[in-house]
DNA sequence: CCATGTCAAGGTCAC
DNA sequence: GTGACCTTGACATGG
């Protein structure tokens, strides 16, 4: 279950709020040009290294790289060699993480669906897991750099759904295989079914606090972290978790503005003697990290 | 210059 | 069967 040598990290994902640049910017696909994709990676790429120096003046070294880092990477319409023309930058990123101990993971989104019924979306999704892939092989980041997706749609019978998933797991190039880690989500797989996919083909089952809240089968949260994290390889380094809560007044599965300072108290209590790391999904990113880890370091964890 | 609608991609659910 | 919603920042357009 990991690396047991390493200590917890805390992050947030893709976009800080405080230093006056994105990494995610992008444009219409109409509008698509070589130009448009290098002047957009350039910004990225400059502002991704900005925000990592960030992270590590906070202490925050757990970071989600956006997935529009090189916008319509995994589209026909891309032809442009980004991996080339910004090798030295791609490797300055990947050392300036690696030489200060950092974790790095990125996190395809919705459309990414290995176990479609639709074999077109699954090659698409192939292709788009291909690209995450090489940005952080490009980075000459470790195989603890993942890339995390969820099972997929359920298609009205989720044990074939699920297969399909095992099937097209084993499939894919050993460079998706080693970084490609599966998430629960908060209305179709839980913890518990993907234990089940990890059990058939060995993917890495990362834990999602909030959505392990929203569905679960009535197990402990400790104890259905405990058993996803038991399906890590200390080569995998620690596993990776995201956490949540429940924004107040929202919708039913809504993520909170802000970090509610004692449910994570608690959610560190209860994981007394487990050691992973935390993604903070909170909408106001480094805001609520700085909090997390404030309090982690003052519960004596990290 | 600001406000508002829109953006590559799929699936589910309410109606 | 159709459309809203998911989730989301940032682009693009129109006033």
């Amino acid at each position: 279950m990991g690396n047991p040598n390493e200590a917890m990290r805390i992050g947030y994902p893709c976009v800080n709020r405080s230093i006056g640049c994105t990494a995610s910017s992008t444009f219409r696909l109409a509008s698509y040009s070589e130009e448009r994709v290098e002047a957009a990676v350039s910004s990225n790429l400059s502002c991704l290294s900005r925000m990592l120096g960030y992270n590590l003046r906070a202490g925050l070294l757990f970071f989600r790289i956006s997935s529009d880092t090189v916008p319509f990477a995994s589209h026909p319409v891309c032809r442009f060699d980004w991996r080339g023309r910004f090798r030295k930058e791609l490797k300055e990123i990947g050392a300036l993480a690696k030489d200060n101990g950092m974790r790095i993971s990125m996190h395809p989104d919705q459309f990414t669906l290995l176990n479609s019924q639709d074999e077109g979306i699954t090659e698409r999704s192939i292709r788009e897991l291909e690209y995450h892939c090489a940005l952080l092989d490009a980075m000459n980041l470790p195989r603890s750099a993942k890339v995390q997706i969820h099972a997929g749609g359920v298609y009205g019978d989720k044990e074939s759904a699920s297969a399909r998933f095992v099937e097209r797991y084993k499939k894919l190039p050993s460079a998706i295989r080693k970084r490609l880690v599966v998430e629960n989500d908060e209305r179709l797989y839980s913890v518990k079914d993907l234990l089940a996919i990890s059990g058939s083909c060995g993917i890495p089952v990362l834990f999602d606090s909030f959505h392990n809240e929203c569905l679960n089968t009535g197990e402990k949260a400790a104890d259905a972290l405990r058993a996803a994290m038991d399906t890590w390889s200390d080569a995998d380094s620690l596993p990776m978790t995201d956490y949540s809560s429940q924004e107040p007044g929202g919708r039913f599965g809504k993520h909170a503005e802000h970090i509610d300072i004692a449910h994570f108290r608690r959610y560190i209590r209860r994981t007394e003697g487990l050691d992973f790391d935390i993604m903070l999904e909170i909408k106001d990113k480094e805001r609520s990290a700085i909090k997390a880890l404030a309090l982690a370091r003052r519960m004596g964890r990290i």
